[in-house]
DNA sequence: ATTGATAATGAGAATGATTATTATTTAGCG
DNA sequence: CGCTAAATAATAATCATTCTCATTATCAAT
């Protein structure tokens, strides 16, 4: 945490507070590399792999391993701080947080490209449907995979998600 | 297919013929091995993995390789006539067909049990969503984690997805 | 501040699902 | 039958992720 970095989101600082909460009465040490890795991480936005996130960290500190960004990916979304998703791209992606709790993702098959959706009568259909098979929900994964049809969009970010079917 | 099999279902015997219609189409060519992985495929029921299949599969033909049953697969699925589904296990899952079209599962983290629903409602309100953000969908994937609270079931079926956390 | 117990790290090996390669076999067609 | 492209089997390669293990760091108790 030599190098210097902006300021982070008022939300991304509780979600680093409730990291250490949740480490210390697991009773996890604090270590330099995780607050690295923590600092870069809620810097970054949207879904993020965890090769995009070694690559910047590895600017930040290049001395940190691809086992501990693993280790501390896992360990922020053990703690709940941080989703993780799979779309079709065949790695993890993770969020730290969006501006609405629970949402749906909507996959641009032609350039990768992802919307975010939520609605409230959504969330509620759910848990009726649910309650109906008396199953208890933890969390939930919507995707909607088709075409955004921003074509400038679609051309620029293609290259990027090349695995992308 | 020297083995006998059972019947096969109504509609199982129509997506092989729709399988068959589509390599004939593509200029592709019909081959025993491919025949027998149907056969077996869609005597299966629920949601499949590449291993499970190819166990079985081993049993009728024990020539057959891994590459040819992917192979198969990956057809059936361009085909139309089979669905590929990730759920949290780290392999590919295939489903034949459903009671319902387009569904949504309800994933057990306990015992990795698979629930499936629908609701037309649902389905609309997905579209409506797509509509708003320009959106065409072509397919979703719908899933709720959680617990399904079948004690029993539970506790039987957990063996089986030793990997599901 | 030092120690001791234990967690964390880093480097690289291992794993496991999936894909590619290649030599050989087979289907489909004239 | 005989040709040609496609398919197969066996195996090597790939790639994301996890594990191993020797070393280092954290932290509570001394």
């Amino acid at each position: 945490m030599s190098k210097k970095l902006g300021k982070l989101s008022e939300i991304s600082e509780e979600k680093i507070r409730n990291f250490h909460e949740y480490t210390r009465l697991q009773g996890l040490k604090t270590t330099k590399q995780r607050g690295t890795i923590l600092d870069v991480f809620f810097r970054m936005k949207g879904h993020i792999s965890v090769e995009e996130l070694y690559d910047i960290v590895k600017t930040v500190n290049p001395r940190i391993g691809y086992a501990t960004v693993y280790r501390t990916l896992h360990l922020l979304v053990d703690s709940g701080q941080v989703e993780e998703r799979r779309f079709g791209d065949g790695m993890s992606r993770y969020e730290g947080h969006s501006e609405v709790e629970r949402h749906g993702h909507m996959i641009c098959e032609e350039c990768g490209q992802i919307l975010e959706f939520f609605n409230e009568e959504l969330e509620t259909l759910q848990i009726k449907l649910a309650d109906e098979l008396e199953f208890d929900i933890h969390y939930h994964r919507h995707e909607l995979f088709g075409s955004c049809m921003d074509k400038s969009s679609c051309a620029k970010r293609r290259k990027k998600n090349p695995k992308l079917k």
